[in-house]
DNA sequence: AAGGCTATTATTAGCAT
DNA sequence: GATGCTAATAATAGCCT
């Protein structure tokens, strides 16, 4: 990366080791810090230097509270019986995957209004505005649907409506509706069947409303 | 980094801010690798994206050739060279934690607005309906802090107005009035000082909009 | 071990595809 | 959503203090 090229494989001398590892820490936790704000992710970085020692980074607010203050969870000590740096990493991760969890569980809890007592007026605020702006994109999400929903359901019945009016012309054709008739359905009463006219209704008129009662759910389940 | 320095803080566009996680993520694990690598060093990374979606990378062997597999939790098959119980175990266990994480993040956005696409309009109903009642019960205390806060003010305020009588009942013996005030205060005017009545107020007049008056923030920042 | 200083290499933001 | 390009910024190897 500078001066001069380096080949990636493990560096033997002890003291540059020692430096690369300080330096490339540094700028890891960096990039992993950027990485989180610019993003919006959350990251858990656990490293375990050569010799064992730990040093993490959590892009969790609460978390870099913590951490800042150095009262890292338990210390996984390495005085007894050294239980293998896997264990310990995963042990660690265990430990910071559990955090992770509950402070989640915790916002969701808040978010649903319940173990509010911890938080003082200026965080209330803040949750209700949070709440607000969720419940407004939500509602409006879902009657974005509803009218979709129902959009669909008038072109629909625009089309049956124009059939509709097929229909009727045929039946000016009473020969013709006759011979249809008279092939699938009741010999008797042949044109009555589809003749509409007792129940006159004006052209043109407005078929939404109608439509529109057959709404309610329109999910099967 | 490039064409332009760009501050570190929430990507606003989503299109830009989905390629830079992709990118800056690759980048990250890529230098991950590296200190594992040059430093011997063991590092788990764990990388959920805002939608709770994760990546991770380990340096340990043994997770390697899980992660290399596919085959995450259950399976670790014990065929080739069993990592021992207690790595399986940890993993399994980092595993659920992983799964859970992702959830309760998807759940937190989607209670904030975000993320609604994948859910029906019943689901979209549910979460209007857990958000009416999380809005509700928040600012139901919320409230009751703001009316906690005003009647602590209040016999507050009574308290002084109290005191505010007694000095008043000092101001009747002249003498002792003129001492005090030449003690400490402008020698000139010394009564004029405590002096009320040329701002006359009914005894026993309701303070209580004047003290909250003073409500506004009550906390110092 | 920790920090400062460059010359150099590595990463990447903004586009285009 | 991913990939390739390129100008520009960021990281850092080697050296010094």
């Amino acid at each position: 990366m500078t001066r001069q090229k380096i080949e990636i494989k493990k560096i033997d001398n002890t003291a540059a080791r020692q430096v690369t590892f300080s330096k490339r820490r540094r700028g890891l936790f960096k990039k992993a810090h950027e990485l989180s704000t610019l993003c919006d992710a959350e990251i858990a970085l656990l490293v375990f230097s050569a010799t064992g020692k730990l040093f993490e980074y959590s892009s969790t607010s609460t978390r870099q509270v913590i951490q800042r203050r150095g009262l890292l969870p338990e210390r996984i000590d390495k005085l007894d019986s050294t239980p293998s740096l896997d264990l310990q990493l995963e042990s660690a991760t265990r430990n910071m995957l559990s955090k992770e969890v509950a402070e989640k569980t915790r916002e969701l809890r808040q978010l649903r209004g319940e173990e509010l007592e911890g938080l003082n007026l200026e965080e209330l605020k803040h949750l209700e505005k949070l709440l607000k702006t969720g419940l407004t994109r939500v509602t409006e999400t879902k009657d974005d649907r509803f009218l979709k929903e129902i959009s669909i359901l008038k072109r629909k019945g625009a089309e049956l409506e124009e059939e509709n009016q097929k229909l009727k012309q045929v039946e000016n054709l009473p020969h013709a509706v006759q011979e249809i008739v008279g092939h699938q359905g009741q010999p008797s009463e042949p044109v009555a069947l589809v003749h509409t006219s007792r129940n006159p209704r004006p052209h043109g008129y407005n078929n939404s409303s109608d439509i529109s009662l057959t709404l309610g759910l329109p999910f099967p389940n």
